[in-house]
DNA sequence: AGAGATTTGTAGTGTTCGCTACAAATGTGG
DNA sequence: CCACATTTGTAGCGAACACTACAAATCTCT
């Protein structure tokens, strides 16, 4: 027996391509004519590959989440608590304000609250989000572990803290923040993790 | 000639209905449905009063904005930066985790990104936004010159740090962030505060 | 080459969307 | 009580939505 027609397109270009479109226009806000258009396929392709609408923003998900597994490695990767902070204030400062990307992070723009039928993404997004925050916790256990961190330092708060203020830079780009503006709200964030990481 | 027949519906309690389900579903998950079951009239009482769907949002976000500058008027009434800095952080935690509304900010839960013919909505929400970080600014240049800050501290900077950190506290509390939680990074952000405003 | 398996493009499907035509209902001013 | 003005409920408008039936096309395997 054949092993039938291949597909004709790539389907991580496509998804590239998808995820830029849910990432400007947010989940509810995308239709899939502008996803066929974006991944120059035709509806029957994209429900052949992906099952629906929700199951295409699953994949690019995930595909964003393979990209950003791999920065944030690099950035618990530093050597201090200290460095992981800077680097993870800064680079997201940089990569929200990344004009080959929609402004702001997909985690956000995507979704914070939908409509009957969709209640499923922003819990989605929201998992993906808690991912990173789990991540910068972590590290800084084992910076707690390392005396990197002070005796009453709580790595929990710190992530968490951390997490918020990235979000809230998700939230100043989508509405035109640049990139200095962003940096400058990451250096003053760095303050309060001094402080609290001292502790 | 006659003044015509008398609306029998109260505009503001309506409004505050809308809001709930804005608020909850945001802009484009909200259907016209909604809205009118919400609010308890049909359709064409909904068209005249407000003229469409963004109409609606707008008279909502007006209203919504007016119990968000009685509110503002009392934080930037605090006698020293420090205590606008943690009236505005604090209150933010638990105004967002209040169960009397869904749970974040009208002005982030509303819409970030939007599809095509409602892009205006998003830029509607960044200009509120925007009057809030204003009016904390303009509180902290007076505070500049009354000396409750120090030399170098910028109150553009300032008010920005910390309209951001509301706006990531917005999107954790979407996602199920609990009172203390906020209150932990509102308390975690005024240490960056305090650094800062001493500078 | 032929059979089987899968993808592709065309052209829709039914449903839901925001919005409105219309006539009955209800008020005011003369 | 009679024009007039406005709101109300019913019912439904065209358009856009997510999604799919179907047949032609293109591959692999024998």
């Amino acid at each position: 027996m054949g092993m039938g027609r291949p597909r004709a397109f790539d389907a991580d270009a496509a998804l590239d391509r998808a995820m830029d479109v849910f990432w400007r226009h947010g989940y509810e806000g995308t239709t899939i004519a502008q996803l066929t258009e974006a991944m120059s396929i035709n509806p029957p392709s994209l429900y052949a590959a992906f099952g629906s609408k929700e199951g295409l923003l699953k994949a690019a998900l995930d595909r964003y989440s393979e990209k950003r597994d791999a920065w944030m490695e690099k950035v618990v990767g530093a050597s201090t608590a200290r460095e992981v902070a800077e680097g993870f204030l800064m680079e997201h400062a940089d990569a929200q304000t990344d004009p080959a990307n929609p402004p702001g992070c997909l985690l956000v723009q995507g979704g914070l609250a939908c409509g009957t039928g969709s209640e499923n993404v922003p819990f989605e997004l929201a998992a993906r989000r808690t991912r990173t925050e789990d991540q910068l916790r972590e590290r800084f256990v084992r910076a707690k572990a390392e005396r990197d961190l002070g005796e009453n330092a709580d790595p929990v708060t710190l992530a968490r803290y951390l997490s918020a203020v990235t979000s809230g830079m998700c939230v100043m780009a989508s509405s035109g923040a640049d990139r200095n503006t962003l940096r400058e709200i990451a250096a003053v964030s760095l303050k309060a993790f001094d402080e609290q990481a001292k502790a």
